[in-house]
DNA sequence: CATGAATGAGATTTCATTCAT
DNA sequence: TATGAATGAAATCTCATTCAT
C-alpha cells in the first residue's frame, strides 16, 4: 500500500548503482573499453537498459566515473602515516608490498594504466594524484639523498618508472612473469 | 602523357601509404582510437575513403599496421652490428638511442602504450611481437650471463619494464620529465 | 487519525489535478510539447509519476484536458447573459473581454495556438469545439443580420479571423502590441 | 573507372538533399512535426537512414532548415519594387493576391504557422522577417494616413492581423472556407 | 493514495565498408 | 587508380508507462 521508504530507496540505489559499476568493470576488463556496450552490460547485470540511464547520463559517464573511482581507490594505497623517514627496512616492504597488491587484482591494474591514457580522466584527476603521490615521493628523494646518491630526484623517478613498468609488463601475461625474482633485484639494485 | 612506369606507381603507392599511417597516427594521438574515424583519416590525409581500402583492408588493419611498423623501428637500434654479441658499447648506445627516439616523437608511444592495453589489438600482435622482441630479449640475457648476473633472465626483464616505465611517465609530462639522467642511471645500475 | 472523509478526498483530488495541469500548461509554454517530459511535470508539481496517472490516463490525455479546459474558460467569456441574443453592448464586452482575457496570460494562447497546428490535437477537438463554438458563431450571425448586413456568415467569420489574428500576433511581441487600441478598431469596424 | 565528377557529384548532391526536404515537408504536414520520425522520412524518400545525415547533421537541423527555408519563400512573396504609395487600386490587388496564394498551398501556410511558434526558429528569422515586412507596413499606415484615419498604426496592425487570422482559419478546413467572400469583406471594411 | 525504480519499444545517431562511376 | 554517395548494422539514448511495495 504504501511506498517505499527512503532509506528503502536509497538501499536499492546504492545496490543497484554498484551493480552497474561491477558489471561495467567486469566487462572492461574482458572486452576493452571499446568493444563494451550498454547493452551488453545491462544485459549481464540482468536490468533494462534505460535503467543503466536513471543512474549515469551516458556511456561516457559510466567510464569516467568508474576510471575514476577505480583511481580514487589506487590512490588510497600511498596514503601513509610514517614519520616521513624511511628506513631500509620500510624501503624493503614498501617494493614487497607493491608487489603483492600487484598480484592480488591485475584486472584492476590494467585499468588504472588504460585510465592513465585517457586524456580528459588523466585531467580530471591529476591534481588528486599529485596531492596523494608527492610525499611519497619527497620521502624517497630523501632516502636517496641520505644513501648519497647523486641525483636523488632521478633516482626516485627511475624507482617508480621501474615500478610502473613492471606493473604494466606483468597485467600483460600475470602468470608466466616472475613478480618475485624482479622484486628480489629491484632490492637489489635499488634500495 | 606516358602512363606511369610500374616503378613509379610503386613509389607513388608506398608515399601514399605512409602518408596515410603517419596521418592515421597523428589523429590517433590527437583523439583516441575510439574518436578518429576513417573519414577524419581520409580527409586529413587528403584522400577519398574508399583510396583508404586499397591500401589498407580496414581500419583494425590500418592500426596494427601503424603498430608494428612502430615496433619495427624500434627493434631495429637493437644490436647494431648484428652480431648477436651485445658490448658494453652497444648497450649504451641502445639506451641512448632508446631515450632520443622518446624524445622525438612522445605522440608515437603514447599510442603504442594505448594499443598494449587494448586485448584485441594486443593478442593480435602478440606473436609478432615475440618474435620480434625475443631475439633481443635473448641477446640481452646473454649479455647479463656473460657479466655474472645470478638471474640474467630477471636482468632483462627488469631492464625492459624499466624501459618501459620511463616511456610511460614520460609521455605523461614530456616537458619536466629529465629523460636524459635517468639515462644516465639506466647506465649506472644496468649496463 | 479519523480516515479523510469523501468530501476531503475529492477536494484533493481536484486540488491536484487543477495543480498537474497549471504545472503541464506552464512547462508545455516553456518547453514546447516535444521537450516537456512526464517527469518533469511531475518533479515541477511535486508529485510522483504514477500518481500522474491517477489523474490522466496518458500524456495526450493531460494535453488534450488541458486544452479543452483553456478553450472552455474562452468560450465562457460569450453571451454573458445566454440568452441568445447578442446585444451591441454584450457584443462590446465580448471583444474587451477577449483582449483583457488575452492580456493576462499570453502563455495560454500561445499554447492554444500551438496545439490548434498539431493535427492530432485538433482533429480529436474538432467536434468538441464545434459544439462549443457553433452556438456562438450562430449568435454572431444573427447579430450581423439584425444589423443589415449582406452576408452576416462572412462577417462572423471575418471578426473571429481578426480576433485569432491578434492573439496570434500579440503573444509574439506582447509588450509592444496596442491590443486596446486595436480593440477600439474592432468596435468601430465590427459592431 | 574515372570517378564521378565534382558536377555530377553536386548534382547529385543538390537534388537529394532537396528530395529529402521535400519528402520531410510532406510528412510533417501529414503527421505533425512530432510524429514525423526520420526512418519514415528516410523510408519514403528512398533512401537509408544513415545518408540523410550526410545532409542534415541532425533531426533537429533537418526540422529547422526545412521551416526557415519555408519562411524564406515566405519573406520573398512580400517583396515588392513599387513606388512606396499605396493606391486603392492596389490595395484590392494586395488582398486578392494574398488570398489566391493562400489558396495555392495550403500546407506550406500551416507550416509558416508551426514555424511562428518554434521559439528558437522564429528568433533566427525575426530580423529578416521584421527587414521584408516594415515597408509594408510603413506604406500600410502612409494608406491610412491618406485616408485620414486616427490611428493608421492600429488599422494596418489590424488588417495584417485579420489577414493572419483568416489563413490560420483557412487552412484547417480549406473547403469550406468561404475565402473569396472574406476577401470582399474585407475590402470593404479595410479599404 | 503514493512512490519511483524498472521496463522496453522505439527513436536518433554513428561509421566502417561498399560500389557504381 | 580514385571518388564519395550510399548502405545498414549496430550503437546510444529517451521516455511514456507500469507495478511492486
Amino acid at each position: 500500500m504504501s511506498p517505499k521508504s527512503k532509506q528503502q530507496n536509497e538501499l536499492i540505489k546504492v545496490g543497484r548503482k554498484h551493480e552497474i559499476s561491477a558489471t561495467a568493470l567486469k566487462l572492461f576488463a574482458e572486452n576493452g573499453f571499446q568493444h563494451t556496450t550498454i547493452s551488453a552490460i545491462a544485459k549481464e547485470a540482468g536490468i533494462a537498459k534505460g535503467l543503466l540511464y536513471n543512474y549515469y547520463d551516458s556511456k561516457e559517464a559510466l567510464i569516467k566515473e568508474i576510471i575514476i573511482s577505480e583511481l580514487h581507490q589506487f590512490t588510497n594505497l600511498f596514503d601513509s602515516n610514517n614519520d616521513g623517514i624511511l628506513t631500509a627496512e620500510e624501503f624493503e616492504f614498501f617494493i614487497k608490498n607493491t608487489i603483492a597488491t600487484l598480484k592480488k587484482n591485475p584486472e584492476h591494474w590494467k585499468l588504472y594504466f588504460a585510465a592513465f591514457l585517457q586524456k580528459d580522466v588523466l585531467q580530471i584527476l591529476r591534481h588528486e594524484l599529485e596531492a596523494k603521490l608527492m610525499p611519497q615521493y619527497l620521502i624517497l628523494i630523501d632516502y636517496y639523498r641520505r644513501k648519497g646518491e647523486t641525483n636523488p630526484e632521478a633516482a626516485a623517478l627511475l624507482l617508480t618508472a621501474t615500478l610502473d613498468g613492471i606493473s604494466l609488463n606483468y597485467i600483460h601475461a600475470p602468470d608466466a612473469y616472475p613478480l618475485e625474482a624482479l622484486g628480489e633485484l629491484i632490492l637489489q639494485k635499488f634500495k
